[in-house]
RNA sequence: GGUCUCGUGGCCGAGCGGCUAGGCACCGGUCUGCAAAACCGUUUACUCCGGUUCGAAUCCGGACGAGACCUCCA
């Protein structure tokens, strides 16, 4: 820990902020459901990545070393929607007339090219569940062996009611088993259950399925939740630090996720339990089945009917990081247009900060101003507040730049740093590129002189027809004290 | 129906008992041939009704409104 501030995080099993006290001293194991690869993920999805990332880096910044791993979903869950057992991935590639891999390795692609859209760090590992299948049939013995599992012709199904003779069902999501509406569905697997809160470990195959394994139990697939289980106690252990995920996988997913490492391991996966919130539109939560979703890409490209502008990712992501990760987000054009605005000035302010002239003697205060920014990211990785210290330091920026505040060399170096590490390295926010087209430059500094000319000639007329001539052209042209530029 | 969360100025969003973030927009100013840009300054708020308190956006109770989960979901 570089850091002065003490990290606090916000623990979904509490419902409280707690000093955060990692396992090993100076490592933190960090594990956060990816997605599952049947279709593209949405700006929901990309929400919660992003989120994450920024804790990621936060927790990198204070010193810590992480393992992070996000898991890929490459294995069909068999899922009890609307009354039937559906195999998400398998039904895509059934419509797609392709094999399950090819819909896994397609999307697959797509999402790692948004990882790089979207300036997300590669996580230390990111396992796929189909990689695990012996991992997750360990995972099931050890459950059954364990008295928590049951087998009913080729599937196993987790005993509830076993497990809350000596555990707590419901120690995350605060439901009570009894609570839980006994909806009279008609299921399939209804038949094979003991209880109807019992849930999936492994489903015996059905003949469509495209992708089956062996297992003790005969040919079939893995549960929804185990492929988590199995594959954090691989790499983090049977108990880690940090598990993270969006807030609608709180239940049953993470709460069955507890149920399976306590019924094989005897203990909680993690000690603190992270949520992220939803992205909204129009006020309700973006998803597929709602169909008031966009792309990720479609949003950078402009082809989203939601805009009538393309944003670039790092101005999305900004927005996002604008809004705490435990607060819903409302995203619209004209609060996008907002961080759009306030995302140029901050970069803006960094590359003047880079032509500041320093004084023999200080008044540096920058000191103070980037202290806030570190308790911010220590008050369980509050990003809004981050960013609002950041604005003060460009207003501090300014001053220095207009002579009301002084900075020695050394100083200005220091905050340069600082400033780099919290916008690129916090934020991850990269300076917009602008594209530097050799030859379109060359044309406009021989136009900026002709105009340049007509203006001391105080030829108005000639000098505005060029400017509004490149304003039709999309480029704005800015006169300055020193000289003229364009963008 | 059950469980839970939330209602902050024109918009997005922090704060969560006294110090009333931040961004955008608006308005005023500096600059400018004019404009834009840039910079500086400023206005506007805590859904409603009770209660606790010296003091509440912040705690408690109620009303109204919105959303999430209970089924796959980030």
């Amino acid at each position: 820990m570089k850091s002065d501030h003490q990290l606090v995080i916000y623990n979904s099993l509490s419902g409280k902020k707690e000093i955060f006290v990692p396992l090993h001293s100076d490592h933190v194991g960090m594990y956060v459901c990816g997605p599952t690869l049947y279709s593209e993920p949405h700006m929901g999805n990309m929400r919660t990545f992003i989120n994450f990332d920024f804790i990621y880096r936060c927790l990198l910044y204070l010193g810590y070393q992480v393992k992070y791993v996000r898991n890929i979903t490459d294995a069909g869950h068999i899922t009890n929607s609307a009354g039937q057992e559906v195999d998400s991935i398998g039904k895509a590639a059934r419509s797609a007339q392709v094999q399950s891999l090819e819909i896994v390795y397609t999307y697959n692609v797509k999402f790692q090219e948004l990882q790089r859209i979207y300036n997300l760090l590669p996580p230390t590992i990111e396992p796929t569940a189909t990689a695990h299948i012996q991992e997750q049939i360990e995972v099931i013995e050890q459950i059954i062996e364990n008295g928590y599992a049951y087998v009913v012709n080729g599937s196993v199904y987790f005993d509830v009611k076993a497990y809350m003779q000596h555990h707590n069902y419901g120690a995350l999501s605060g439901r009570k088993v009894d609570e839980l509406e006994q909806e009279t569905r008609t299921l399939n697997a209804q038949d094979e259950k003991r209880f109807f809160a019992d849930f999936a470990l492994w489903k015996k195959a059905n003949p469509e399925d495209m992708q089956v394994w062996r297992s003790p139990w005969g040919n079939g697939n893995p549960g929804w939740h185990i492929e988590c289980t199995a594959m954090s106690t691989k790499y983090l252990g049977k108990q880690f630090d940090i598990h993270g995920g969006g807030l609608d996988l709180k239940f049953p997913h993470h709460e069955d996720e507890i149920a399976q490492n306590c019924g094989s391991f005897g203990c909680n996966p993690a000690r603190y339990w992270m949520h992220a919130n939803m992205l909204n539109v129009n006020g309700q939560k973006m998803s597929k089945s709602l169909g008031n979703y966009f792309l990720p890409k479609e949003i950078v490209d402009g082809t989203s009917t939601l805009f009538t502008k393309p944003f670039p990712a790092a101005v999305v992501r900004f927005f996002m990081l604008q809004a705490h990760y435990r607060s819903t987000l409302d995203i619209t054009e004209e609060a996008l247009n907002a961080s759009e605005k306030g995302f140029e000035r901050l970069m803006e302010g960094l590359s003047l900060l880079e032509k500041l002239t320093p004084s023999s003697t200080s008044s540096f205060e920058g000191a103070k101003v980037l202290s806030a920014a570190e308790a911010a990211i220590c008050d369980d990785f509050n990003a809004p507040i981050l960013i609002a210290s950041l604005f003060d330091a460009v207003k501090y920026i300014h001053a220095i730049n207009e002579g009301k505040e002084h900075l020695t060399q050394e100083d200005l170096l220091w905050f340069t740093q600082a400033m780099t590490t919290f916008v690129q390295g916090v934020l991850g926010i990269e300076p917009s590129k602008k594209e530097e087209n050799q030859r379109l430059s060359g044309v406009m500094d021989m136009v900026i002189t002709l105009r340049q000319q007509a203006r001391e000639q105080k030829d108005w007329s000639t000098s505005d027809m060029i400017r509004d001539g490149l304003a039709k052209a999309g480029i704005q042209v800015k006169d300055n004290k020193d000289g003229t530029s364009w963008s």
